[in-house]
DNA sequence: GCTCAAACATAACGCAGAGTTATGAATCAC
DNA sequence: GTGATTCATAACTCTGCGTTATGTTTGAGC
């Protein structure tokens, strides 16, 4: 709506320091017959002059000097934003902010804010820690960028399925899902299986990882008895090590605790792995800080949290 | 060039207060998909997205936010630009250069500026008193944006045939020019001619004049010589007055001296008489405040130059 | 859970505006 | 006067930015 536009700026300017039009527009890069009828056009458009003819040459009246004067204000703005975003693209500056779960944050987490904080020191980097279903709300509320999340194979109520498409996933590693028991516990060496732990009294934790203990004992026959409650890693390998029930603990959950004497893991068949995954909008594709993030999560070294302890 | 726009900045801008690209296609008299292309393209020049699609809603990228927090500069710019512009078409601001010719300091000047004054208070005037050759030259320069001139007709070396299409004039009344001599002289009552002067010393000012006085003396067919030289109205009838010869003098030189008792001012046929105009570029119609003044000019009241005093 | 309204995306299209080249006219320097 | 420089005008092309029409997704409310 307004009648300026940013042309009439820059060829004003330039015809003020060149004192021609041929100058300007060999300055910019025009024919001369363009920066003539532009000026033209812009001076209809304003109603009045902004060029008067000398001679041979030109000069500006009084309202084409008001926009030379204003175009240097335009342009060094025009410059700062345009620098600005450079900024953004080439990842010299932008924020990645993080969620993921509880377990991942001794873990993989680290080692991403550090891959990344390595690689672009000028990205702004920050970590929340939330369970997966939360983690994909700040996603969608756009209070975070990256999630690190898990999903177990079968889950009816996988939040990530409730996004089809809305949702770019980068599967991250197989997080395999161990059974810990009492190490006094008697053992034959048969190959094990849940079924064997349908009488153990059980300790668990998150709904979701909960949901896939549901799943797997019913796939197996049974209902597990849950006589325990927590999350914390350490607290379920001590409530094992002091026998007072099984417990189903990812590797990745361990590989940040010391596992007591008194606890044996073992690999159950049947027993489904969980994976994970970093996870980001799809619609941020393309937001070089996002797409930075995504690409270190998946270029991490992840072999210590899948090859056996 | 730079790959930001204005429509750019007002439709981020726009997203950015309203949450929305229909609000702000609303905002802004687009339709939605306007919006919505342009912010496409927008992202594809500049190599990241601007917007993140949010559920039904959308909310800006850092880069939006980074052209969202520039827009603002750019937009105060721009409406400072116009308003200065709009100051300069409404005449509330501007400026104004005159030159004029010295007897018209005197008698046309002040009543043009006063007249510009009162109309338009805000407009800068400004005034320097130079014979008419010199006036077009700072016209031509750029240093003055009025001129106030005569002209006599057969004027072989008038400065204002050289330029014929480059100037806007426009005659503001005819200056008649009369004879001043001693009132003491005999004067038959027979018709006065120019011829009756062939032996009287003359006193001539400025080369234009002057000029006018020796075509006029050839057609009459003699002549004239010239005693004395001065361009000063007053000097002149002293000199008259004392007996010391004969001068031509225009009426609007006259209009601000008392004349001497022993002055006696007649008119000649054959004495042509000079015109005077406000001459402007012609390049420079169209410029608010020049245009005001020429019309200042010719709507000026002239009856006390033009009829007999 | 279904339906409806609101919001964004995509497709197809029309038009204006801004650039191009070619050419003419005026000015200034030598 | 002559040639070089500069601006203006004409005629044309084409890109880009709007439009309308239509489809898809989301979220709210019954």
């Amino acid at each position: 709506m307004s009648e300026i536009d940013l042309t009439t700026l820059r060829i004003v300017r330039a015809v003020a320091d060149e004192k021609t039009l041929s100058g300007a527009a060999a300055l910019l890069g025009y024919s001369q017959p363009a920066v003539s009828q532009h000026l033209s056009r812009a001076s209809a458009r304003l109603g009045q002059p902004l060029v008067i003819r000398a001679g041979r040459t030109v000069r500006l009246t009084e309202a084409g000097a008001v926009l030379a004067r204003h175009a240097v204000t335009v342009q060094s703005a025009l410059d700062a934003a345009n620098g600005e975003i450079s900024e953004l693209g080439g990842l010299r500056s932008g924020a990645v902010r993080v969620a993921a779960f509880p377990t991942a944050s001794a873990t993989v987490v680290p080692r991403l804010l550090g891959a990344m904080a390595a690689r672009y020191p000028g990205v702004r980097l920050s970590y929340v820690e939330v369970e997966p279903p939360e983690a994909l709300d700040l996603l969608r509320n756009g209070r975070a960028d990256l999630a690190i999340t898990f999903r177990y194979p079968d889950d009816w109520s996988d939040p990530h399925a409730r996004y089809p498409d809305e949702l770019t996933m980068a599967p991250l590693f197989d997080d395999e899902v161990l059974i810990a028991e009492p190490a006094a516990e008697d053992r034959d060496g048969s190959r094990t299986t849940l079924q064997q732990y349908s009488s153990s009294e059980w300790i668990a934790g998150c709904p979701q990882c909960r949901g896939n203990l549901l799943q797997a004992c019913q796939t197996a026959g049974f209902q597990p008895r849950i006589a325990h409650e927590t999350d914390n890693a350490a607290a379920v390998l001590g409530l094992v090590a002091n026998g007072l029930g099984v417990a189903q603990l990812p590797r990745l959950a361990l590989s940040s605790v010391t596992v007591p004497e008194e606890v044996r893991l073992v690999r159950v068949a049947g027993m489904p792995s969980r994976t994970v995954h970093a996870v980001a909008l799809s619609a941020a594709r393309g937001v070089p800080a996002v797409d930075a993030a995504l690409l270190a999560a998946v270029e991490l070294d992840v072999g210590d949290w899948t090859s056996p302890a």
